[in-house]
DNA sequence: CCGTATCCCCCCCGATACTG
DNA sequence: CAGTATCGGGGGGGATACGG
């Protein structure tokens, strides 16, 4: 299968697994809370409100496995951990804000929706 | 809570739902494949591989709960349905796009760095 | 401070069978 | 053709405890 005939509409392609990973909505919030800067680990854990320690570390090391992210070990006492976005996570980052701000936007409207189709 | 203060860092904040809503993996297929026009129930699940009836059925409920997708029954025998994107649906479909043509234009690079990062 | 390890529950989801 | 209903397994993810 060549780059250009890659399909998340098949079932076995590996783009579809790029979308699950971008689905994952911590790595989204993830990668939003990176966009400001460099973030500690601490830092990102208070910005993505009821994520678990668990989760968290789980995401920044899937999101640092696919190259989006990087760590950083500043070898003190207490222990200094920091995350950065790199080049291609910056270009993730471009167009998950638009759906960021897409979600924000449309809140109001979504709920009236649901409201009217629950009523029926 | 003001339209303008939506949040998706907060964990009790709607627009939050909305992200999951955006992040599921089906949604997303479901939408791209609307994006060329109304389609049939057999058809969407013929383009989007994998997927169960269930989840499909599941999906377009839900999307057309947030006002997202029509449905309509055509009485006839065999039963006849359509999908459709509303103008929300396609207004979301249009910052999914990029989203889609991100996975599959990274997808070799990110596949190298997994095979790098699995190395060590 | 930044993790890892373990337990365990919940619920997502696939498989299957049935219907208008 | 386009669903609904039901059951059951598997794994995502929270809670907790512990380590460097």
């Amino acid at each position: 299968m060549s780059a250009l005939e890659y399909s998340p509409y098949a079932a076995a392609c590996p783009s579809r697994q790029l979308l699950d990973r971008i689905g994952d909505r911590w790595s989204v919030l993830t990668i939003g809370t990176l966009a400001d800067g460099p973030a500690r680990y601490s830092a990102i854990a208070a910005r993505v409100q009821g994520v678990s320690q668990k989760m968290l570390t789980q995401t920044l090391r899937a999101l640092e496995r696919d190259g989006l992210v990087t760590r950083t070990v500043f070898p003190e006492i207490p222990p200094h951990v920091e995350y950065e976005l790199t080049d291609r996570g910056r270009s993730l980052r471009e167009v998950l804000k638009p759906l960021e701000d897409w979600a924000t936007s449309h809140m109001d409207d979504v709920a009236i929706s649901r409201d009217e189709y629950d009523a029926r």
